[in-house]
DNA sequence: ACCTGAACACCGTTCAAGT
DNA sequence: ACCTGAACACCGTTCAAGT
């Protein structure tokens, strides 16, 4: 058989790509195969490991365009008082990982094998999700030293992703987007007020 | 072969669900294997059938223990100033969740297979946990309709769940436990202090 | 140089056959 | 009645062999 060069390495990487995040899109991460994969683009098995060193390599780079645009959607929250800032930021999370709850759910839940080493550039985009919610902080607190700031980021942000995991993991019957919406509401709105009250946001 | 009667089908009920216990604590659930069961309690993988009916059914019954031992450690957790009282449950739930990690990630982070229905049985042990919350709750706004109280036990226990999933998820060198802590009584108080000096938990 | 396809090791699950 | 162990379908990954 062997077709030869009828796709470039760089268009069949890309074909790879996109047909391994339809399928993650539409059933799931855990009906993602080589197998399946193969079949959509036409070509064996063997060739996925022409282009991806292995699946996890495969799943870092879907991840990754999940991740691009998670903090895409992020940045592009207005920049104006620094408390509705951040309440929109939830929001916005919260409406990226209803809409697209396959990938969102895959970064967060696929376990990469016990001896994968997490490349820089993996880290560092899921860091730049983060690092915006901090900047918000930063806005709210101007006074506040880095490790207070980040710590207070970090216990919002764990308690924004814990609200959108555990409510969306559900049967929709169960709990629809309003409610958590409210949730995150209340969440944001009540720790920002505690938070901006104490002492822990000064010295 | 085919030892008669060795153990009772009770016995190695038992003897499985320690066995799978030990491994998924030890190795992780992505290291819970039949063969390697089998192998460790001295019979064949077809045995593991007769007890269980496959491995979301054995699954579930290692959870169960989990989410038993869990709710008994929240039980535990004094009656005292409700506030004081939540912040206790948090930093238990913590404790718990450090201390068994690979017991308590299997809990949140194992997929069921599409196809399986969730025992009735299985989801009130899930539910037992959050219950213990949602008691503090009643006692920390006793006025509260149970909509609004459940919302804010909801979105206050979303959080603490995913700090602790965040933040223990990661290498101890980018987090350890004393940072996780305080993040969550930072978590819980401002939370709380929000809570209770807005009107949503009255009317 | 590109790609195949068969093989390998390893899964969960089943079930005819033994005692 | 209890238990085996071989088989089945299905994985990810490799690589000698073809063009």
């Amino acid at each position: 058989m062997a077709r030869r060069s009828e796709h470039s390495l760089e268009k069949i990487k890309a074909m790879v790509l996109n047909a391994a995040e339809t399928i993650v899109i539409e059933e799931g991460f855990l009906s993602l195969k080589t197998r399946k994969i193969a079949m959509e683009i036409g070509y064996t098995v063997g060739s996925i490991y022409m282009v991806f060193a292995n699946m996890a390599d495969l799943i870092m780079h879907i991840n990754a365009r999940t991740l691009d645009t998670i903090a895409a959607q992020l940045e592009q929250v207005q920049d104006g008082a620094a408390d509705q800032c951040i309440e929109a930021l939830a929001q916005t999370y919260l409406s990226y990982a209803s809409q697209n709850f396959n990938r969102w759910r895959m970064v967060f839940e696929y376990r990469f094998p016990q001896n994968t080493d997490i490349p820089a550039w993996y880290q560092q985009k899921l860091d730049a999700v983060f690092e915006r919610v901090e900047a918000s902080f930063a806005q709210l607190a101007p006074e506040c030293t880095e490790y207070r700031r980040k710590q207070a980021a970090q216990a919002l942000w764990g308690g924004v992703h814990g609200i959108c995991m555990l409510s969306l993991a559900e049967k929709p019957d169960r709990s629809n987007i309003n409610d958590v919406a409210e949730s995150l509401t209340l969440l944001v709105r009540n720790f920002l007020r505690g938070w901006i009250a104490s002492s822990s946001n000064r010295y």
